[in-house]
DNA sequence: ACCTGTCTATCTATCAGTAGATAGACAAGA
DNA sequence: TCTTGTCTATCTACTGATAGATAGACAGGT
C-alpha cells in the first residue's frame, strides 16, 4: 500500500475517533515511520488532507449502497458497519459537529455528503420526512452510542426505523 | 455578572460552535478583557472548565423541562431553542462526537447527560425505543442542520416525531 | 553504454505561532 | 492582616508550514 493510502487511512481513523483538530502531521508521520515534512509532500496543507479523506469516505459510502435489494436495511447496515467494525462514528458526523471550526472546503465536502445522503434516501424511501428521520437518527444514534460506550441505543434506532417503515 | 459566569458563557458558546479543542485560554481571556493566567485562577485546568460547562448545561437543560404539559413537545422545544436562539448545536452533541479526544471526566459528564436524557424520555414516553429515537434524531438533526446551514431538516425531524407520537 | 535531465519521496533543520500551565508580584477590600 | 482576583513573565511542548538537500528511479538522446 502506498504512502498516500496509508495517510488517508490513518487520518480517517484519527478524525473519526478524536476530531479534526486532534490530528497532527507529526502523529501521522510517526504512525507511518516517516517525517512530518514528508506528509506535507503528499498533502501540502492540512485541509488538503481533510478534503481528500472526506471525498474518499463519501465515495466508498455510496459504493456500498449500490444495488441494494432493501434500501433502508442496506443504509442501516452501512452505518452499523462503520460503528461496529471500525469502532468509530461516521466521519462526517464528527466533522459536522465541528463545522464552524474546520476549513471551509472541508466543511463544504461534509455538507455535500449530507445533501447526497438526503437525496439518496428521499429517492429510495419516497418521502423527505422519512429521509430526514433516517439520516438524523442514525447519525445521532452513533454519536450517543459512542458517548455511552454502549451500542444498544443504535440498535434500538435501527429497529425503530425498520419497524416504522414496514407499517 | 461575575468572571466565572462570563467564562462559562464564553466557553459554552465556543465549544458548541467549534468543538472542545478549538477553545483556548488565550481566546477566552481576550474575549473577557483579562489575561489567560486569570482564567487559570478560576479554572486551574482546561478539563475543570469543560466539566463545569457541561454540568451547568445539563442542569439548565432539565430545569427547562420541568412541569411541561406535553413532554415530547417540550423536549423538542428545548432542542429547537438551543439550535435557533443560540445558533449552535447541543453542547453534548459536539462533545459526544469528540468523546475519545477529550479528558475522561468531561466525557463522563457528557455520558451522564445522555443517560439522564434517555431516562427522562423513557419515563415520559413510556417506551425506550421511542426515547432512543427522539434523542438520536434530535441530536443528529441539529448537527446536520448546522452542516447544511439550513434548519429544515431539524424541522422535519421534529414534525415526524410529533406526528408519529400522535398515532 | 553513458550522460543528462527530471521526477518521486524522503530527509534535516528551522520558522513563527500557540497550547496549557505555573510562579510570584501587586492592589483592593473585608 | 488575610483573602481575592488580577497581573507580568515565563516555561515546555507542540502546531502547521517551509526551505533546502539528497538518494534513487526512470526516460531520451547520443
Amino acid at each position: 500500500m502506498d504512502t498516500v493510502e496509508k495517510l488517508l487511512d490513518a487520518t480517517e481513523r484519527r478524525i473519526r475517533q478524536n476530531g479534526y483538530h486532534a490530528v497532527s502531521f507529526r502523529d501521522l508521520a510517526d504512525e507511518l515511520g516517516i517525517k512530518s515534512a514528508s506528509v506535507h509532500y503528499h498533502f501540502r496543507r492540512k485541509e488538503d488532507l481533510g478534503k481528500a479523506v472526506v471525498e474518499r469516505y463519501s465515495k466508498r459510502f455510496f459504493e456500498a449502497l449500490d444495488n441494494a435489494p432493501d434500501p433502508l436495511a442496506a443504509y442501516c447496515d452501512v452505518f452499523e458497519h462503520a460503528l461496529k467494525r471500525d469502532e468509530a462514528i461516521c466521519l462526517c458526523g464528527v466533522l459536522g459537529a465541528e463545522t464552524r471550526g474546520i476549513p471551509d472546503d472541508v466543511a463544504a465536502e461534509v455538507k455535500r455528503f449530507f445533501e447526497d445522503n438526503l437525496a439518496w434516501l428521499t429517492n429510495h424511501l419516497g418521502d423527505i420526512g422519512n429521509a430526514a428521520m433516517a439520516l438524523s437518527s442514525l447519525e445521532g444514534g452513533m454519536m450517543i452510542a459512542q458517548s455511552l460506550d454502549d451500542y444498544s441505543i443504535f440498535d434500538r434506532v435501527r429497529a425503530e426505523l425498520l419497524s416504522k417503515a414496514a407499517q
